[in-house]
DNA sequence: CGGATTCTTGAAGTCGCTCAACGAACGTGG
DNA sequence: CCACGTTCGTTGAGCGACTTCAAGAATCCG
């Protein structure tokens, strides 16, 4: 038994479209990227609104009726879905830019939950009417389908590192994503503050918080990182990376350092 | 080390058309399903072509510049990636009338492998030209973007099962997929033939080859399934649904059949 | 029929989990 | 500001679920 579902109702702010997406920092990144003026105006009409959401909160909950796609703002949110036996699954965390909802269109239902990391913002764009727009604006629309086919190579990769990769790479790879994904955003791509907590990680990276927690260590001892409770500096990408591809022989977590075996079971392929 | 990967040049028979979408079993859970008489016939004249592959030719290779979309007609496909560390991962199995290379669109080009899992036929559809299409019959657009958002359902459960399901769920639960898969293609749940090898579906569901064969022991043994090689049948689907949900308590594959724990780490959330 | 691949079965080993206890950070209210 | 409970993270010991290693048995296929 993992977290407890957190539901909350959503603090809808009056529709203070203060900012539009032509003035928006990420609007290189969000839906509206590539847009001519024209095109952005015509998308910002259909944004009706940009929601608050307070830490804990949900955007959306497994079986709510597909309206919108959101995108956020800024803060984080992460997605998860309930498996059969009732345990939690991260499928994913987002970030500024990024779009949520996209796996509800298929059935018209959300089959995962969102919920908000931090305090956030999150742009509400009602599916229907950008249906509609796509007619109007072909270059919108090929943007989103780029958007959709990423959402599915995100995926993919997670299935990759779930299904055939070390505990010890699966965080490694983890933690340079992350980086690459604030870098994209202009942040530092070495220095950034975790937004979820130990459990969420191994929950998503499929392993206890236990792993996660002595891995970091590990981490920290080889002097690759340092860490202060969730503010994460990554010093020795190189070996990290190393790590992360399997260059380096990923090492057991309850390691017994006395004895060294030459491991060679996941021999790499020619 | 796992499967070397097959290259083969693909086969590419004339052009014969010579079977119409509106003709096509499939009609009605391939892409143009729902179109109207005219708009099957759009569709058609941008299906270039439909091509053969023998067992183990590849389709697209990672790397392949991305220019086409495939319906499979019929046969079986597998997608796998390779990870970091050089070995395979398989990303998901492909039946007639679903669609391959939705996760290239994001980047043009290929970021997986599909081959064939026997001798298939498949339908390759120009993305350009759909792309053109979608302008002129906004019902399949919508079409195309369940589907899209279907293939991120479909990864999302993987994730699922892959980050925190046991072993026995896993399999149990993707022979009930398959099953409901061929149920919708109007042959048995419950009868029918794998058409992958055990290494794929170990692979596919995180763990070895061993484990597989000893888990299909065990369900043989159980009196749940009947197995002879690849063909399958499942006689207790209720007690394999209970399994693959969790409702019974999973077994561990090297059971000590003397000592029956009493299982209860993993609780069912409230 | 051979030879190669695929699958099965057994025994031993290990990666990461469970269980348990402690410590640190964070709010909240006094 | 400091007690306080609560959530979150760390650390240790033991063991379990699955893997690895190693043969052997079927099956496929030319």
């Amino acid at each position: 038994m993992k977290n407890a579902i957190h539901i909350a109702s959503v603090t809808t702010l009056p529709n203070r479209v203060q900012t539009k997406c032509a003035t928006c920092a990420l609007n290189n990144m969000c839906l509206p990227q590539g847009l001519d003026e024209a095109g952005a105006g015509s998308f910002d009409r259909i944004v009706v609104r940009r929601r608050r959401l307070e830490r804990g909160e949900n955007l959306f909950s497994t079986g709510d009726d597909f309206k919108n796609l959101y995108a956020v703002r800024f803060g984080h949110l992460k997605a998860f879905r309930i498996n059969p036996s009732g345990d939690q699954q991260v499928v994913g965390f987002y970030m500024p830019g990024e779009v949520l909802g996209l796996d509800a269109i298929g059935t018209d239902s959300h089959h995962s939950t969102a919920v908000a990391l931090e305090d956030s913002e999150i742009c509400e764009i009602p599916f229907a009417r950008l249906d509609e727009l796509f007619g109007e604006l072909p270059q919108m629309q090929r943007h989103f389908h780029r958007l959709m086919s990423k959402e599915i190579m995100r995926e993919q990769s997670a299935m990759m590192f779930l299904g055939s990769m070390m505990a010890e790479q699966r965080l490694a790879l983890f933690l340079l994503n992350l980086g690459k994904s604030y870098a994209a955003r202009g942040y530092s791509a070495t220095s950034f503050q975790l937004r979820m907590s130990r459990e969420d990680i191994g929950n998503y990276l499929g392993m206890t918080i236990e792993s996660v927690s002595r891995l970091i260590l590990r981490f920290k001892e080889k002097g690759w990182l340092r860490v202060a409770n969730r503010e994460v500096e990554l010093v020795d990408r190189a070996s990290i990376e190393a790590v992360a591809s399997g260059m380096a022989n990923a090492e057991p977590i309850a390691s017994r350092p006395r004895q060294t075996r030459a491991r060679a079971h996941m021999a790499v392929a020619a």
